[in-house]
DNA sequence: GCCCAGGAGCATA
DNA sequence: TATGCTCATGGG
């Protein structure tokens, strides 16, 4: 089956905005450092440091839950090392380390981070070219496209391991990362650049939610409400029947 | 104790 | 192009 066109719209209704990418905010001076959703935003006027620490937090959740790189997010924070100048410190690689230990794989992403921190500051403000942040080692498919999605507003569908698994239920057959990518991109192609922007901006945060919620690795497709567009869902209720 | 989480690099076929 | 293995912590 065809992708829906209405997909990410029925995800939307269903969930509402997400107001992603989250960004380290603190309310008050007792309160301490925190994520903070910002829906309708669509990552209008990032300060440079926001866009920075977006691509922090993109490796950070490598194979990981948004939990743990959230504390090891908040862990650089407090000890002044979410900034590139910080985390390129070679004497500091290894409180480095500590501090990203609750997002796992931390001996890599230490590594990971200062990589993606000497070029941040090489860009000098520019925007990226997606086939130079993949040559970067540490940056892949997902994160170069999460980075240049939600830091640089880039409008670029991000075809995750969610988006991958609901898309292949959902259609019944199995995407590559770049194939899902290229299809989503066609099926975007009659939107204006905003639109698409918010549209792509949206539908990731959406399939991360559905995710979670329903289309886990165990499906609770009786609790799902894509089942009228969904090629398993379909299935299901013929043998129930 | 087992499974899974907002992947990527590397070796191998 | 596509598998298989490795990297590691934390929550359900």
């Amino acid at each position: 089956m065809p992708i829906p066109d209405g997909l990410v719209a029925a995800l939307f209704s269903h969930y509402g905005p997400r107001g992603w990418w989250p960004l380290l905010k603190k309310k008050n001076e007792a309160q301490g450092w925190h994520c903070v959703y910002r829906p309708g935003d669509y990552g209008a006027s990032l300060q440079p440091l926001q866009r920075f620490e977006i691509g922090i937090g993109a490796v950070l959740t490598q194979n990981t839950s948004w939990n743990g790189a959230v504390k090891a997010l908040i862990s650089l924070k407090e000890a002044d090392r979410l900034r590139p100048e910080r985390l390129i410190e070679p004497n500091a690689v290894e409180e480095i380390r500590q501090l990203v230990r609750p997002s796992g794989f931390f001996n890599q992403k230490q590594e990971r981070l200062a990589i993606w921190s000497y070029f941040f500051m090489q860009q000098n403000g520019h925007t990226p070219h997606r086939s130079v942040l993949l040559a970067l080692k540490g940056i892949g498919p997902e994160t170069a496209d999460s980075i240049l999605l939600y830091a640089y507003g880039r409008p670029l569908f991000i075809a995750d391991a969610y988006a991958r698994r609901i898309m292949g239920r959902i259609t019944g057959v199995a995407w590559s990362y770049e194939s899902l990518a290229g299809e989503m991109h066609r099926m975007s192609q009659t939107l204006v650049e905003s639109e698409r922007l918010q549209t792509f901006n949206e539908a990731h945060a959406l399939m991360v939610e559905h995710g979670k919620q329903i289309c886990q690795v165990r499906p609770l497709c009786g609790k799902c409400f894509l089942n009228n567009i969904c090629y398993k869902g379909m299935q299901n209720g013929k043998h129930l029947s």
